[in-house]
DNA sequence: ACTCAGGCGCTAC
DNA sequence: AGTAGCGCCTGAG
């Protein structure tokens, strides 16, 4: 495993239910700015079962960012519809409303 | 709304 | 060893 890769779980665990993050997010806050496709390897690194809430990471545009092919993007879909987040008409989530705003506090 | 280019790091062949 | 393609992003036009 890559070692800026537990930097990106630790941030990707925050996320609540009911909220996505977008990749390029997720680096900013791991302290990575511009590796937003670093992020989506470690993604796909994860072993099944993993606790990391990977379903809450979309694309900049709102998209789920996985092939139809092999049902993933529709599991991952279904994960988050159990969540509360809604999809529009062209299966985009709505990033205004549930992009997580992590509390600076 | 779209395309394009550049940046980024990794994987698989 | 080279290269093509990726769970991507941003800025420019």
């Amino acid at each position: 495993m890559h070692p800026h890769y537990a930097a990106y779980y630790a941030v990707i665990a925050e996320i609540p239910r009911g909220a996505v993050a977008t990749y390029g997010q997720i680096a900013r806050l791991a302290g990575r700015p511009g590796r937003a496709r670093q992020v989506g390897y470690a993604l796909h690194a994860l072993p099944p079962g993993s606790p990391i809430p990977w379903q809450r990471v979309i694309n900049a545009r709102g998209e789920l960012s996985l092939p139809e092919l092999g049902g993933r993007k529709s599991r991952q879909r279904r994960l988050l519809e159990r969540e509360g987040v809604r999809f529009d008409v062209r299966g985009r989530v709505d990033l205004r409303r549930y992009g997580w705003r992590p509390d600076v506090a």
